[in-house]
RNA sequence: CGGGGCGUAGCUCAGCUUGGUUUAGAGCGCGUGGUUUGGGACCACGAGGUCGCGGGUUCGAAUCCCGCCGCCCCGACCA
């Protein structure tokens, strides 16, 4: 290192993927300012401005999604006495190392410990108890977008923060069908939201035992791949069946005169997301952002030499930026004097925005801007007229490239094994997912875990079944999983 | 919590081994002025640091000793 000729190169630099993945996904963050280390707070975040509208766009669209599906957004406490959450004794015991407890009040030490959520089922329990009583009170449907804490011990920026933003979505029903199909859809909302908004393929499944969320009957997750072919957990639907509603006293008085406990459900997805959405498309030159989640669509570069065509090329800039915001995209048009053309392309090629349009006196003359995408190709030109079209179309093919290339790279990654010493191979290489089969039976599970550090990320759903051996026992399976290193 | 690395200007670091020629430096970034502008511009001038914190050794500490704190990386945990 230090070879470099100095320059601005050196505070941009983004390490290659190939070289060190781990310190590129950083190199990321910071060069697209999304986000930074809080530094002063131990695994805590800054989420910068760039990359909070990311979120502002995520959680636009997801809020969408579920007002649609009838739920309500409300807002719980932040603190949770601590009684509350010992009252489910797998939560408990599931979130007990990684809470952070208030102990102290006003200068006073408090008669009861307060928790800072990890998570809102139980508080949400002790309000759902208050209201409901019948079943016509059912089903209730609530989100609340906040902010939730665990002491995780080992922080990474949007994957693993110890504060970081979701939404939870709690819902409570009359039947255990009812709830196991409200848990499902949710899982197909963030299915559908992860493919065509992140243009992010996701593996949809079913938790397995071991990995369920701590006072879940089930858990199904969407399972991601990264590039470097580790899985991301990028979403979970919980089936929490009854648990909550007996611990919480959640019960309400049926069509039949009868005292049910309610059946509910929880799930959500978190800041992650944007984590996710970084090392699914980004390149070695920066960020690449899907359209449909940048915050900025379009970048114009004005080139110019004299004070002349300084004006009649930020004219044209502004002209072809006014035609795209009248169709719905996001514009800046860099007016700015101070830096070059070429450092505004490297700005915006960083910040991952989706197409650059440079107008200078040479195309003024001709009639046409040039256009260059954010996810490959050479710059190419098009007549003046035919930009705006021609970019807002740009923006449909961009997310569809990306989201084909992420396929791709997901099948190209995925294999098909079905012997032990054969994963372990797999597993000690560039790794990525395997189907394999699976007897049920969480001693081989662990196995899997101890030897190679991959984990079932889940049982997919619709699985085909298939005549496959247990890959560590080699006893009949049924069906495959997937097997994968996670983050 | 175990293993490793590191704290000197906004950033990346040099200086520390062998304490005093360092009124603490460099490059980048930042400010002003000028020349520039189709892939990271250049020149000039300038602003900016109680050397992580606390103690100790010494005539003298960024430099040596002790303690503490914090950050990063690798594991176990997780959205």
């Amino acid at each position: 290192m230090g070879e470099e000729t100095g320059s601005r190169e050196q505070e941009s630099k983004i390490t290659p993927r190939a070289r060190d993945y781990a310190q590129w996904y950083q190199d990321v963050v910071r060069c697209a300012d999304l986000a930074e280390p809080a530094e002063v707070v131990r695994g805590c975040m800054v989420i910068k401005p760039h990359g909070y509208a990311i979120w502002e766009k995520i959680q636009a669209e997801l809020d969408r999604r579920f007002k649609a599906l009838g739920h309500k957004n409300a807002y719980f406490p932040l603190f949770i006495p601590e009684s509350f959450i010992r009252k489910e004794a797998e939560h408990v015991e599931g979130f007990s190392p990684e809470l952070a407890v208030v102990t102290i009040g006003g200068g006073k030490e408090l008669t009861e410990r307060l928790i800072v959520r990890p998570t809102s089922e139980t508080i949400i329990g002790h309000f759902f108890s208050k209201w409901i009583s019948s079943y016509r009170d059912l089903p209730l449907r609530i989100n609340q977008w906040a902010n939730v804490v665990r002491w995780e011990m080992r922080p990474r920026v949007f994957l693993r923060t110890t504060e970081f933003l979701w939404q939870e979505g709690h819902t409570a029903h009359a039947t255990h069908e009812e709830a196991i199909e409200e848990t499902l859809r949710m899982l197909e909302v963030y299915e559908s939201f992860a493919r065509e908004f992140m243009a992010m393929p996701v593996i949809a499944g079913q938790k397995t035992p071991s990995e369920k969320f701590a006072g879940a009957l089930t858990s199904y997750t969407i399972e991601a791949m990264m590039q470097d072919g580790r899985a991301l957990q990028a979403g979970t639907s919980h089936d929490l069946g009854q648990n909550f509603g007996k611990a919480f006293d959640v019960k309400y008085l049926s069509r039949e005169g009868r005292l049910e406990y309610v059946w509910q459900t929880s799930w959500g997805v978190s800041t992650r997301l944007i984590g996710a959405l970084i090392m699914c498309h980004s390149d070695d030159n920066g960020l690449v952002l899907p359209p449909k989640l940048a915050p900025i669509h379009t970048a114009i570069v004005p080139i110019y030499k004299s004070d002349a065509e300084r004006t009649s090329v930020l004219e044209a800039c502004n002209r072809l930026g006014g035609a795209l915001r009248n169709k719905g995209l996001s514009v800046v048009v860099d007016d700015r004097d101070e830096c070059k053309p070429g450092a505004k392309f490297f700005e915006w090629e960083r910040k991952g925005v989706p197409a650059r349009v440079e107008i200078g006196p040479k195309d003024l003359a001709r009639g046409q801007v040039a256009i260059k995408r954010r996810d490959g190709g050479d710059r190419f030109f098009v007549s003046g007229d035919a930009a705006a079209d021609r970019i807002v179309a740009l923006m449909d093919e961009i997310q569809d490239a990306l989201r084909k290339r992420a396929l791709e790279f997901r099948e190209s990654h995925t294999r098909t094994c079905d012997s032990f010493d054969e994963f372990v191979g797999i597993m000690a290489g560039p790794e990525g997912f395997v189907r394999g089969g699976w007897c049920g039976d969480a001693s081989c599970e662990a196995k899997v875990r101890e030897t190679t550090r991959a984990t079932i990320r889940c049982i997919p759903l619709n699985n085909p079944k298939e005549s496959c051996p247990c890959m560590v026992c080699g006893k009949p399976a049924g069906e495959r999983v997937i097997y994968a290193k996670a983050y």
